[in-house]
DNA sequence: ACGATATGGGCACCCGGTGTCACAATGGAA
DNA sequence: TTCCATTGTGACACCGGGTGCCCATATCGT
């Protein structure tokens, strides 16, 4: 086992050693680049590393998987939504809390915004990415459930918060599908909406 | 391309050319057998085809890939769904309907009980199969969904029912993944908890 | 300059999956 | 009975993702 991708961000700046001769980032654009004009399946990680004057070998350095490449830097990007979690009102009801927080996730600035698009489409639309996609959604869901349960004053584990993290998850997933397919609208009100109605319990 | 599976339930039982040397219910047999003793990942197709005494290449014949293995006729038992839903009142709220439905759905003569759990256990577990799955839940998710929108009078692309299907099946396997981790639980009640909590919005 | 340290990357290998093609078995027609 | 169309089988070669191994290559502190 080569571990998962080695870490980038938080290795010191600075000692010795042999210097890093690319980034995550920077593959991530190449990579996408190649998506847009071949299309997931057909971009080899072959390709990726040659078009970044790199090894294949060291590709699987900077990314567990070809998958992974499309996810960007999304494990960092919860620790956001958990702190969005911890700022909510404690009087506020559950599922509003979420609504919110997951509304104000997605938020991006304006300029990533067809970056954003292009890898929501990937991820929604690309089979194989739509399966690998599951694993991280289980981190997502894991914030979602770690802040219904002690909402709901129950263990993490318990049937309750873990249904709550399901159901959001696969609210907000219709909405992202939702605003893919219908370009010009809204995602953030398409996320509100489906949350809304989910805290209804679509009646 | 060499299409998906074969169709090994509606081809005539006589007709010309050589007879079939086992059968997709026989290759289940010998393969969960194996991922028993030795685990999903470390067996490999060259292994279950060498145990069923066919060639590699025929077990692709058999199944489109040895994800496929694990979930045997669901896509047949997804005809039963639909007609669970056929059968519901039309004036039955929503997501009664749907509970009842999927609760029945998911109700398993005693006799195949144990396979059952083994299958899900390998379903919700195993990484490889967490990700594959989720292309089978499309399937499941399109039944919901259908009815929803029927039931809600919107296109079934519409962001609602498609919010309800991608829910319910969340809400679904929130109780899967309960009652696995909680054995001596039932799995029907476990459902039924889920789907009325999220009928109440969590509330 | 030297050595500890960390990254790069070639190589061989595994495994799942697919296209091709020859061969085996079987039923029916001549 | 013989031959043929039909259908299943499986060897072979190949692709692509992913990994273990191991050495080359930089770079820093001494």
């Amino acid at each position: 086992m080569t571990g998962p991708t080695r870490d980038h961000t938080s290795g010191p700046t600075t000692g010795p050693g042999r210097r890093r001769t690319t980034s995550p980032a920077e593959l991530e654009r190449v990579a996408f680049a190649l998506f847009d004009s071949d299309g997931f399946d057909r971009t080899t990680v072959e390709h990726i590393a040659r078009a970044a004057g790199i090894g294949r070998r060291t590709f699987f350095r900077y990314f567990g998987s070809k998958n992974d490449v499309v996810w960007g830097a999304f494990t960092e990007r919860l620790d956001v939504m958990r702190a969005g979690f911890r700022a909510r009102p404690a009087d506020e009801p559950l599922l509003e809390s979420i609504r919110a927080v997951v509304v104000d996730f997605n938020r991006v600035d304006p300029g990533e915004g067809e970056r954003h698009r292009r890898r929501l489409e990937l991820i929604l639309r690309v089979p194989a990415l739509q399966a690998h996609s599951t694993l991280r959604y289980a981190d997502w869901r894991a914030v979602v459930a770690e802040f219904a349960a002690d909402r709901l004053g129950e263990p993490v584990t318990a049937l309750r918060p873990q249904a709550v993290a399901h159901s959001t998850l696969g609210a907000a997933l219709a909405a992202y599908e939702h605003w893919l397919s219908n370009p010009g609208t809204d995602l953030c009100a398409a996320l509100d909406d489906a949350l809304r109605d989910l805290g209804r319990g679509f009646g």
